[in-house]
DNA sequence: TCTGTTGCCGAAACCGGTTTCGGTAGATCA
DNA sequence: TGATCTACCGAAACCGGTTTCGGCAACAGA
């Protein structure tokens, strides 16, 4: 009994003047009466308010979706373990975004951020950079210098998928791009393209697509491959989303996915477990990455070097029923799609 | 330029012993330096930090996914028109729900908490009323002593589907329910029953299932149904996720959705503008009812009565292509559901 | 026994705001 | 012209912690 508010502090500080006898005893004092210390009473000295800020873009098509629970999960683990919290707002356009960061910079409602979806040149980036706010990246990014991050390696995935299409038989693969300003899609790109060299495949040029952010672009890029003179019989997509779409692509063109034409993606989004048949792709541990990303921001908020705090990890391959051995070779795929398209015409003319 | 902190605190914060003059001086130049209160500096003396709790469930299948960005956007957008920020945490199980709100509590990182999924007797409120803690409910409660809330009126949903398969012409028409652990289970049965009775039907309990979590125990639960001896034509469901459960029994029994049987649902899930075909639903808006909560949770931390900040919305419908006028009455749906049965059993001894 | 150390804790400054209190200048009134 | 009132602002206490500083007591060394 009787201590100052001084010593109290510094012995759950830690601090080296406390004698343990005394440290154990306001340690059960605090137990008792379940102290705990006021989080903004700490801040005004220590200039940390222990929380993380997290803006999500939510003006377009929504990005994260089927990720954010997982997502979350994994940050707030993290963050809580070493007694912080998660400050999350949203942004409907750039503008927005900078002046919601801001926002929460200038009244410290967070001590640093995790930006999401990395983009090739990041107004996020830029304004953190300038006002010496530390961030961490959840994507790699161009121009690393200064930056801390943490990614899944989708360009791996991407080359294994082509790999293991070439295994099952596949000679004619595809590949269908994410939209252009993300900073993953130019890696996924690669990914191809080095699976293609590690198989021997020469790389076509009309067996690429790209700027597919929904489903809808999905369905209307693999249709425009599906109508090539020599059609790929197997397709690597960098999304789910625009996997799903290709679903429909096949059904409109009379094709079976999984036997005529072979399908690979990435996310492991749930709706992939539900498609008929349920969509091969390489899964990623998005709440593992959240935990991740929220640690080693931590780290950097207390001082680690940004080029100390750059990490990987791979995305799991989950074997379901959309790819497979092909059942025609690409010209005789061609000839039965073309057959498949006669056919429709025909019927419509009929009618 | 040379006035005291004090006298700029209270040109900021609107007292009325300062002079327009000075007031506009002091905006000014607080506009022109970027000025913004540290909000935990504010916090130590006001005693509240301006910051909304929202502790998520992430622990057993992921109920919000689907509707967390649209929510979350909701709430943002509502706190920060507040100057009010989101503190999100998570918990896996009602124990650690409660020790993250005690967190969060004791260490004034929220105010006040809004309470997703309100359940019969939800643990999170007898915690919150019992220390004193601003909170209020998404969902009805059952003892609304003391609480807040905002709510869909999911009941008249259920009432209007009830009634529009009955001028579609069905005249047998079943109800699947959710878990039994939410508050709106009850109120969507009665809004079926209440459906049933303005258009003068004979509520049969062989017609109602319950307890429907996944998608899976819609399945489940619409086979059921259907091989019944005479069984429903029109199905109305309580979320989206079981009734796209139903499509797999539809396809398992050899029948149509929207031709065969009818189906109309409720949440508005994204998953139901993809099925085949699409789901009629009433669709809430998430975005709204976050908003909503925000800032009647702020009115209520700013000392409001709890029994003026009670409102609800009705959900929408969405027509699409799940349901329709019934192609046989009952019986005959009975017989040809049996016929069908029939011959995949004969088909599986041939084989 | 005297002098340095050391270990340990109290006292007080400090952080950046908010809020209370008191005093002064100018206006009003008798 | 003097007294009273009012509008306005400065000064200082205060919020609940952290951190610095200084001093006392115990202990070691000479």
């Amino acid at each position: 009994m009787g201590l100052t508010k001084g010593t109290v502090s510094r012995a759950l500080n830690g601090y080296p003047d406390i004698s343990d006898r005394t440290r154990h005893r306001v340690a059960r004092a605090a137990e008792e009466m379940g102290y705990r210390p006021l989080a903004h009473a700490q801040a005004i000295r220590t200039g940390r308010v222990r929380s993380i800020g997290l803006v999500l873009q939510v003006n377009e098509h929504d990005a994260h979706g089927p990720f954010l629970t997982e997502f979350l999960a994994g940050v707030t683990r993290a963050a809580s373990a070493e007694n912080w919290t998660l400050a999350v707002s949203t942004a409907d356009s750039d503008r927005d975004m900078i002046e919601t960061i801001e926002r929460l910079v200038n009244e410290r409602k967070a001590d640093g951020f995790i930006l999401p979806r990395t983009r090739s040149d990041d107004p996020r980036v830029t304004y953190l950079r300038e006002h010496g706010v530390p961030f961490i990246l959840f994507g790699r990014t161009r121009v690393p210098a200064g930056c801390a991050w943490f990614d899944i390696l989708g360009e791996h995935a991407m080359r294994d998928a082509v790999v293991r299409l070439y295994r099952l038989g596949h000679r004619a693969i595809a590949f269908v791009n994410a939209g252009e300003e993300y900073n993953f899609t130019r890696l996924r790109h690669q990914g191809y393209l080095d699976g293609l060299a590690q198989v021997g495949l020469h790389p076509r040029e009309e067996y690429v697509r790209g700027n597919v952010r929904k489903s809808e672009d999905g369905r209307r890029a693999t249709e425009s491959l599906l109508r090539l003179p020599v059609p790929p019989t197997g397709i690597v997509f960098a999304t789910d989303e625009g996997a799903l779409g290709a679903y429909n692509a096949a059904r409109s063109l009379g094709l079976e996915i999984g036997r005529d034409v072979s399908v690979i993606a990435y996310d492991g989004i749930p709706e992939g477990k539900y498609a008929q048949p349920r969509l091969t792709t390489f899964s990623v541990d998005t709440r593992a990455a959240g935990a991740s990303l929220a640690s080693m921001l931590i780290q950097r908020i207390r001082g680690a070097a940004p080029e100390d705090l750059r990490q990987t990890a791979p995305a799991q391959l989950m074997v379901r029923g959309s790819d497979g051995a092909p059942r025609y070779g690409a010209e005789e795929l061609g000839h039965r799609i073309a057959g498949n398209l006669n056919f429709r015409k025909q019927w419509e003319k009929h009618k």
